[in-house]
DNA sequence: CACGAGACCTGTTCGC
DNA sequence: TGCGAACAGGTCTCGT
């Protein structure tokens, strides 16, 4: 589910709290309940509930899209992969189906990791850095500049939409939001990144930016049941939306399935060409 | 190196 | 109506 977006709200609302919720920072964790043993990426359960007990929630922050959650020994990282969401609770409420993992505090507040598909991980560490050095550079980054974004395309001869979806070579980008910014760009999901000229590449990395922010305005997008919030999935240009008109041309949005993932795209306004 | 397919999972929607 | 196929905001690993 969650790309960059979404986290960045998720991070924003766990650190402000709000509606009846208190701010995870000072929160103390009492107890790990671990409810689906994979989910825990590192260390093995037993250490994880272990290690993690009496530790304080200092701040929340995010990296492409992990939450990190600096605690006052380690670090708690979160990667919500297709259905992962985070929730503050009353610890008198009921578990729900598909809560993962429970973080209780001594407040009486909880913590869940809510994740349908159990694809989503969670690492404790002292160095996070361990899970985050491969990541590529944030693309938010105002020392991300144009001349750099252009030499890193160059550097790969691969097609547009897989490489922006790579997470070393960009961190955050997921498949909503790269066929949004290709739109935006005029630029096909298919073109080769070394045939992108200076003048396209500046304009994908403004595109890029521009669907982020915009994203984050409207607190990350929502679809179907996953990820409550943001209201962005009214504003998608072609994501969802085959056969539908472009919102530029008005020609029928196409949909390819590139790396195993839907495409979308206008066969108009997104030409292969450098 | 680049790319496609299969795994990992559960739930909803689509098509006949 | 019923039932299997297709599909879903991600990433890893393997084979070509």
């Amino acid at each position: 589910m969650p790309e960059l977006p979404e986290v960045e709200t998720i991070s924003h609302i766990l650190n402000q709290g709000g509606e009846g919720i208190p701010p995870l920072p000072g929160q103390v964790v009492d107890q790990a309940v671990v409810l689906w043993e994979r989910t825990i990426a590192m260390p093995d359960v037993a250490r994880f509930k272990e290690s993690i007990r009496g530790q304080k929630i200092e701040h929340l922050s995010r990296r492409g899209k992990f939450l990190i959650i600096q605690l006052t020994q380690e670090t708690l990282l979160f990667h919500l992969r297709m259905s992962g969401d985070l929730l503050v609770e009353r610890q008198e409420q009921a578990f729900a189906p598909h809560h993962r993992l429970v973080l209780e505090f001594t407040s009486g507040w909880r913590l869940a990791f809510n994740d349908t598909r159990k694809f989503g991980r969670v690492w404790l560490t002292a160095d996070p850095q361990e899970v985050l050095a491969g990541l590529g550079p944030e693309p938010l980054d105002r020392g991300l500049s144009s001349a750099e974004f252009f030499r890193r395309l160059h550097s790969h001869s691969r097609q547009l939409k897989p490489l922006l979806m790579d997470q070393t070579f960009l961190a955050g980008l997921g498949n909503i939001y790269t066929d949004e910014a290709l739109h935006l760009a005029r630029l096909h999901p298919l073109s080769l990144s070394d045939k992108i000229n200076e003048e396209q590449s500046s304009r994908l990395l403004a595109s890029i930016r521009q669907v982020l922010e915009a994203g984050i305005q409207r607190n990350g997008t929502s679809i179907d049941w996953v990820y409550r919030g943001g209201d962005y999935q009214n504003y998608l240009r072609v994501y969802g939306r085959t056969g539908e008109a472009c919102p530029v041309c008005g020609t029928p949005i196409e949909r390819i399935v590139l790396g195993q993932r839907s495409t979308h795209f206008c066969p108009v306004c997104q030409v292969i060409r450098a």
